[in-house]
DNA sequence: AATGAATGAGCCTTCATTCAT
DNA sequence: AATGAATGAAGGCTCATTCAT
């Protein structure tokens, strides 16, 4: 790999960075290349020597986001629950700027659901499955009911995370959401034990 | 002596249907009033006699979706567990037609959270009021556990709802959804009793 | 001459009197039909029932401006002098209001200049006819130096009005204003003796 | 390494000097920024990375003709009779090309008194200071009656030029102009001896 | 005669994209 | 590789005018 390589995935990289920021201010449906541009001090025109066009860049953004901010590793010797816990933990203590980013999640789901993100299915498959294997070990395990079904069961749990994450973006009512994770664990420890 | 007369409000609600319908096929980023004009064979200026702009229309259609169409009909006879049954029925027993109505959903969350639908936070703040106060009247009845926290056990509810209807609109499997939602209920009874 | 007939003339005259009350407020440039019929509480069809378009209303009203709100009865008893007197008068004394209907003489002079309201020049050479005939009479009544060009001398007063006029609706000042009008009425009277 | 490179300034000035053709021949209320695109072979979004929109373009081609086209050069060694005497000299031997400029002086006047170029009032004082100190100087060196209030009579001249040269634009009767000038300025010179 | 209702024509403005340097 | 400069395409909005009642 040349040098000039390795500068070339740089810049795109610091492109993308800029392409999140951008989003998270104004969302997909104010997202203008210009401001990208603005952004890194650079001509609009360069923007199109990484990226072929805007509807390129924005999908190369949101895979990365996914790819490298929003998805927490995984962990293998972690159970379910424990997951659970990692994951709630990971976003209740996030600063404000951190908070900003998850908007990006907004137009991940928005361009998703119209059609103009076809990865995001992908990327939700693979973690639904991620954690569904997860959970059926831990049924394999004995560590929960194995009466439960696990595509529902994760659907559902998955669906809560979603929904909760969309709150605190409205809401800023950082207590209050706490509370409602915690009351949402309690649940689920209670119903798969 | 009298002029053509043409029932005002009949024809506000016609352009907002076709504003929905609109909504529900191209999303509000690629929405034109030249879409709602056609669907109507009307000309596009025609929309300027109802509606000041396009912000305008927009605004009242997904106030209009909100109230018409979205929210199910309150009925104060029934205990929390009896509403969250009817609700996901509702949802469940969906035809194609009415589930590509709940796209516009996206689209209301999606203009609220980027604060250009602030109606939105009304709309939802009224109905977690709404639910809050049926469990605490539950709680008061001995129906359901008095130690659970009514505003944090009814937010994430809520955000389940909202997740698990996001992913009746990505994913078209009814079944699976079905499922996620009957474990959800259950989920939830255990949790509550 | 039935009396339908003079309903249908008064009504014009109403039409018109709101068309010089609108373009004393928005000018040439921003004036719009509605203005009018909002202004008489009408439909703005009707406007087109007594005239045939924009621009027919527009030169009906200049005309009718001009005729009898701006230019002053010319009394054939009065020397030149005494008209020029008598029409500052008139000017300086008039109201806060009365000012205001000036304004209509800048969308005259602008239309006129621009080719799209003919008449404007026939109405100025009348006036200019009127005053030079004067003048002459006063030539050859001895009032007058003999020697002084009548055709030249009458534009270039003329034009003295009109830019004094001018100035009167751009500064507020008027008794700045008055000290020139008499300033100049001096100069004259000097020249001419 | 360096992209086209076209001076900015040079091309600003191109595009208001189109704009002032433009405006020349239909007036600002018939002005359009596609006609002047077309006058410099260029499309229309490119005026406006020169300037932010329409309303700019016309107070910037305003400001302009004032400054370069129409103020002449003042000269602090004339007086204020060889002053006007310059001025008149300047517009009689006009072309007609020269002439058509001037129409542009109708529509700052236009403009101005709407409201829509408030730099007029501030040039027309700057003129309007510059004379009036003229003419004092001259009342100190004795070449003028000092008995003349400066500020009243050089609003009426001042007025007086502005409405010949009205007349000017609408009769094109440059002799009859010339000779009004003329005696125009004998009154003056009468007057200020 | 009066006017609600409808609309076509037209202009302004934005923005993604291309191109020449 | 980088980017100033240019622009076509497209959509929002206004307003004079027509038409049916």
């Amino acid at each position: 790999v040349s040098p000039k390589l390795v500068n070339h995935q740089d810049k795109k990289e610091k492109i993308i960075l800029a392409t999140i920021d951008v989003l998270s201010e104004k969302g997909s449906t104010g997202f203008r290349i210009i401001d990208v541009a603005n952004k890194l001090n650079m001509g609009k025109s360069t923007i199109y020597e990484y990226f072929v066009n805007k509807q390129d860049l924005l999908e190369k953004a949101l895979e990365y986001y996914l790819l490298e901010i929003y998805l927490p590793e995984t962990n293998d010797n972690y159970s379910f629950i424990e997951e659970l816990n990692s994951t709630i933990e990971q976003i209740i203590t996030s600063s404000e700027v951190d908070l900003k980013k998850y908007l990006v999640l907004i137009d991940i789901f928005y361009q998703g659901i119209n059609g103009d993100f076809s990865k995001m299915d992908q990327f939700y498959q693979e973690y639904m499955s991620y954690m569904i294997k997860k959970f059926k070990k831990d049924q394999e395990n004995g560590l929960v009911n194995p009466s439960i079904d696990p595509e529902a069961f994760v659907l559902w749990v998955g669906a809560t995370f979603d929904g909760i994450t969309v709150q605190l973006l409205v809401k800023k009512d950082l207590p209050l959401i706490k509370k409602a994770f915690y009351s949402f664990l309690k649940a689920i420890k209670k119903y798969i034990e």
